[in-house]
DNA sequence: CTTAGAAGCTAGTCAGCATAGCCAGCCCCT
DNA sequence: AGGGGCTGGCTATGCTGACTAGCTTCTAAG
């Protein structure tokens, strides 16, 4: 019974793997199983169940998120640090669209999930902060641009646009209205 | 063996009540067998199987959904008609919130739904209509609108907006910054 | 009244999650 | 170096749910 050394962060991602390839609706405790080279029960060892590991691989989808939204508008500011985020979101989406699927869109309720959620809104806070918002406005603004990105992304994923008119241009405009929706200083 | 008197319509009915009170990850043929009152494989006299079910579910949402928006926008016209498009849009997912989520994102791709999916992608074509826009730039104008609307219904009736501020306010302000990005003539 | 088809049923298979309980490899401690 | 305990594997088992096969009964048309 040779081991095979496995841990909880290969397990999750040997479910990205498998959530990448096959689609979030394949992602089962077998398919894991099978990929990581060891009996499905076995994998109890490293994680809860499948619930617990969705919310690891939420989790980590999340950070990944964050941590490629921040090298993106570190150094940037003001308009452009927006339109920067917004495409780093867009751009993340489409290199892995099923993945995306795997995000849960509610990370502040889950507990798990608190800190990696409230990082990601940190850093949509903070692009903003050049422009002089209020609270109560910082979030209106915040809430906007997630709103934009997300439709957007996770419609793009899913291959909800029907049409062949280029996706790039209809996002573009999106993140210009957006931006003029911005106070000016 | 007394007969119930089902027929495809019921069960998507049943389905649809199934998914209103215990979410959309709870419709299972065994619910709605239960619902129905009939053994689970006596289903499968009215709908070729729970993938089946799910799309005619999905054509009915989205059949109801684009009911209602006519309603509501017939009679209007210009930046009041796209307003009460995108209200309407959000009022039905706010009303049925795990009903929304049961409605497919790309309804172009699966020919059983490219109908009702079609008379939606209509509507909005004709609400936009006296903007107009030409043939590429009504696709954009549609998609943006699309992706606003969706973007905040989902995340809303996913719970995904954490904090405590007023969303109607979120709303409104998405709905100002999109009708601010519509040609004026 | 007969009969065919539709609508229901039971029984059974298979996949997948989960739990229980056993066994072997590995590390640490003496 | 030897031994013990933890840990990471395993098999076996049970449960739910989708789906199939094949039977029975109700009903409606002729």
């Amino acid at each position: 019974m040779p081991r095979v050394g496995l841990s909880a962060a290969a397990v999750v991602s040997a479910a990205i793997e498998v959530i990448d390839e096959q689609g979030v609706d394949a992602l089962t405790l077998a398919a894991v199983a099978a990929r990581t080279g060891v009996a499905p029960p076995s994998l109890y060892k490293h994680v809860a169940g499948l619930a617990e590991l969705r919310t690891l691989v939420g989790i980590r989808v999340i950070t990944e998120m964050t941590d490629r939204s921040v090298a993106a508008v570190l150094g940037r500011g003001g308009d452009e640090a927006v339109a920067v985020l917004l495409r780093t979101y867009r751009d993340y989406v489409r290199e892995h669209p099923a993945r995306y699927a795997a995000m849960p869109p509610d990370p502040l309720h889950e507990p798990a999930m608190i800190e990696a959620g409230t990082r990601m809104l940190q850093v949509f806070l903070a692009t903003l902060r050049e422009y002089g918002l209020t609270d109560s406005a910082a979030i209106h603004a915040t809430r906007c641009g997630r709103a934009i990105a997300h439709g957007f992304a996770s419609l793009e994923a899913a291959g909800g646009f029907g049409l062949s008119e280029d996706l790039d241009e209809t996002y573009e405009r999106l993140i210009a209205m957006y931006v003029a929706s911005l106070p000016r200083r």
